[in-house]
RNA sequence: CGGGGUGUGGUAUAACGGUAUUACGCACGCUUCGGGUGCGUGUAAUCCGGGUUCAAUUCCCGGCACCCCGACCA
């Protein structure tokens, strides 16, 4: 990517009315815009870090035997009904489509993904199984609020798994909280996101969330010092201030996001659709099914609000949207220029992703601040200095350790950063 | 949905019942050239509708939008 010819602003000044330090960057940095309350633009590098995330996840769906598949946005107004969700649920939109005929704009998709599978589900031989999608929610929001934390529209990746009894769909869900903790780890989040056990669920007692601890979290949660599982405030006063775990007395308040939640949803829709298996017997049975969201401009989001520093964005490597910015200074020293085109040249030919800010006419200073914005794990500056040196300069976002290296050792070097 | 606040160039702001300020940005020129360099010139704004008034961006009413607190959050 060349920074001279890439769709992106950035700005020192940014709207008054952000408070959320996620946005603040994301707007600052042009990686994202604002259309209005809750609903943003991924632009191109925000973008790419999206696409990063949304494929770290399809890998740990796929992993869990997750098949993926793409349900629609537009859904009609009986399937919404039938559960008495059409009336109940008010963050629906819900939308007129013509003189007598309405329809619901999707904010989750039980409702379709529980008929979609009685048409394939019909002996305990079709079970167990777990579809999932990655696709636009929408959810009208009373108050939308911090930034990309809590859209309108937004994508969000919902798994539904489908089991013939409660042991099989808890096997499931305990796989479904290994692949949900190598998603965080693998997006940078492991330190510091907690299985959290939460409100619900029809079979089990509880729910659970994945929630990463953060000043900018709307939840709060309580730690067990012990064995790094939480407990959601709303059912603290269930487990008395004790860890459903281990039986801790001693837990500690955060404030924290909720970056995913996991849900026994058992037969509840199911019943509600008529979906129904035939086991060994020849008896029908309920199917019992499991739910499992990630929301993925909030994990995002998260990322940023647990990755940054007062210049900007910090990106983990994994999901940054490059792993290197190429800092070109000098670029009216013809030499220095072609030294600069080649390194460019060699990191594509060696599939280093490189962003390069080929701009001419911006002073070194402006480069920097922008690079220390934009985050990318992999600072490397190519100026006349460097070039009659002999030696680049690359530095480490996270930790401002700077090297010196001969330009022939920068590959080896990028490749045994990661 | 309840409460509060704010709407001025692209962004951030100042002021005021009477010619709309400044900075950033953007355009051009010079300057500088390893931490948002300096200077000059130019560009560009009072959310919408109604009311009060000789005169409204300012005051009043309504709407809309945005932000904050709360409620809600499969």
């Amino acid at each position: 990517m060349r920074q001279s010819t890439l769709f992106v602003k950035t700005s020192k000044n940014l709207p008054k009315d952000e408070i959320s330090e996620s946005a603040r960057l994301l707007l600052r940095a042009g990686f994202a815009d604002k259309l209005m309350a809750g609903v943003y633009t991924l632009l191109p590098l925000g973008f790419k870090v999206f696409k990063k995330i949304e494929q770290i996840i399809r890998e740990e769906m796929e992993s869990i035997g997750g098949q993926e598949i793409f349900m629609p946005a537009l859904q009609p107004k009986e399937n919404w009904e039938k559960t008495g969700r059409w009336q109940s649920l008010d963050i629906l939109f819900r939308l007129s489509a013509g003189e007598s005929r309405e329809i619901a704009l999707g904010p989750t998709h039980e409702e379709i993904v529980t008929p979609l599978a009685g048409r394939f589900i019909k002996s305990y031989r079709d079970l167990p199984f777990a579809v999932f999608h990655i696709q636009n929610k929408f959810r009208n929001e009373k108050r939308a609020k911090s930034g990309l934390l809590r859209g309108r529209e937004f994508v969000m990746k919902d798994l539904y798994s489908f089991h013939a009894d409660q042991a099989d769909l808890d096997g499931y869900y305990e796989k479904a909280k290994l692949s949900y903790r190598r998603i965080f780890s693998r997006c940078g989040l492991g330190d510091c996101t907690y299985l959290t056990y939460a409100s619900g669920g029809s079979f089990s007692k509880y729910s659970h969330e994945f929630q990463t601890v953060s000043p900018a979290g709307e939840d709060l949660i309580y730690l067990c010092p012990k064995c790094s599982v939480a407990v959601n405030k709303e059912i603290i006063a269930d487990v008395k201030h004790s860890c459903p775990q281990c039986g801790q007395k001693d837990l500690i308040e955060e404030k924290a996001i909720e970056v995913g939640n996991i849900f026994q949803l058992g037969s509840k829709f199911s019943t509600a659709f008529g979906l129904k298996f035939s086991n060994e017997q020849g008896e029908n049975r309920p199917v019992l099914m499991g739910c499992y969201g990630i929301g993925l401009q909030r994990l995002l989001a998260t990322v940023i609000e647990t990755h940054h520093d007062q210049k900007g964005m910090i990106w983990p490597a994994a999901i940054a949207p490059a792993a290197v910015h190429l800092l070109a200074l000098n670029l009216e020293n013809e030499d220095a220029k072609k030294s600069a085109e080649k390194l460019y040249r060699d990191l594509r030919t060696a599939r280093i992703e490189v962003l390069f800010d080929d701009r001419i006419g911006l002073s070194a200073g402006e480069k920097f601040a922008e690079a220390d914005l934009f985050g990318l794990p992999c600072r490397v500056v190519a100026s006349a200095r460097t070039l009659a040196a002999g030696k680049l300069e690359v530095k480490k976002r996270s930790d401002n350790k700077t090297d010196f290296l001969a330009p022939a050792d920068l590959i080896a070097f990028l490749r045994g950063q990661n």
